[in-house]
This record gives structure tokens, sequence and C-alpha cells, in this order.
DNA sequence: AAGGCTTACGCCAACCGTAACTATT
DNA sequence: AATAGTTACGGTTGGCGTAAGCCTT
């Protein structure tokens, strides 16, 4: 599981589409069927229903979007957490933050 | 970013050393210093000091950690939710899980 | 001189986009 | 028949392991 996953699925899960999430996330469809699929067989249970109206999320995939979400999130506050630390544009903090 | 960034980054910490980290990941000492690399590239800061003494954490690294860490269990939690809904081997849930 | 982090190199696996296919409305 | 998701195919990218390099102790 990778986070690339996770962003896919919650786009999917949002726009109730692949195409429109494929859109959204600026790739192709078949990139997002193939990583939604990626992502199914690792938790070993289908996240949408694809069949019957349109695409909706199932049991499963009601279950996992809030952790999904919140995995995100967290990448995103590690994010934060580097800039806080470490605000320049890239090299004087590379070659060394050193401690206090 | 993705999740594997992540757990090397957590081990390289959590041992001080890139060469434990290696053998705790079951991969080679080269692959975790590209990886921590790329991540610190992303991050725009060095996470760890290698040159003094051994292996150290950084302000930044510091900083990174804890969100790195809670980043991962987050991850964790997709999994359980997922087996918790799902909690057979494979193939059932994966045709079709549904909903209530 | 030995241990440990990094860089170079070659290989392999994974991902992506295009395009063809299938199924549903 | 048109829209939407999947599968096939070829090309490109990225990650890994081995091995050589470099620096520190």
């Amino acid at each position: 599981m990778e986070l690339r996953h996770l962003h896919t699925f919650v786009a999917v899960a949002e726009e109730r589409s692949f195409s429109r999430a494929a859109t959204r996330l600026r790739t192709a469809q078949s990139a997002v069927s193939r990583t939604v699929q990626a992502l199914e067989r690792e938790l070993g249970g289908a996240l949408f229903e694809r069949s019957r109206h349109h695409v909706e999320l199932t049991k499963t995939g009601r279950a996992t979007l809030d952790t999904a979400r919140a995995t995100l999130a967290a990448a995103e506050a590690v994010r934060d957490a580097a800039r806080r630390t470490c605000p320049l544009p890239a090299d004087e903090c590379l070659v060394e933050t050193s401690d206090a």
C-alpha cells in the first residue's frame, strides 16, 4: 500500500466516477482503474461496486474511506512539520539543519 | 512521498544507523541511503546528521519523526478497517462485498 | 585498516498512456 | 450508439542489489 493508492481511492470515492477522478488527478482512466484494483487486491476486498447503476462504495469502501483520508492528512502533516522546521527553498537545509 | 520512504526513515531514526536499518528492513544499505536522500530532497531539509560522531536526527528529523510514525499507524488503520469489514482470505470479498 | 554511508551500474519490476474491448443505459 | 470501466501492449521510469569509492574512527 502506498499513498498514491489512497489518493486515487479517495478521488474516486469523492467523484463517484473513475473518469472524473482521472481528470482531477490529471492522469488516464486506465491508470485509476488499475490503481484501485491493486489496492483492492492488497486489502482483500472490493472498494467499489461498479455494476448496477453507477460507481458506489462497498461496505469495505465506506469503512476504509475515513482512515484513508486520515492517512493522507497525516502525510501532509509530515510535510508541514518539515517545512516548519526548515522553511528554506532547499540547499542550506539540505546540507545541514543540525540541532539546537 | 510514499509510505515506503517513511518506513525507512523511521527505521533509521530508531536504529540510529543506516546499516542496522537495512538489516531490519531486509534490504541493502544503499537502498536505505537512497530512500532517505529522496525523502530529504522532497521535504527540502536534511533528516539526519551523518558526519560528526554517528548518525543522529537533525532538528527537522526530530520534528518529522512523530508525524511519520502517525502516518504509518494511520496506514495500518486502513488495513485494519478493511480487514474488519472483509475478514475473508480473498475472493468472495473481491467479487462483491456490497452494501447493507 | 575497518566499518559505514554514498555513488555507479546494470537489471528487473511497476506505472503510465494509447488503444482496443466490453458492458451498461 | 454512446458513455464508462477494463484489459492489452509498448515504452519509460524508478527501485534494488552488487560493487567500488570515500570518509571517519
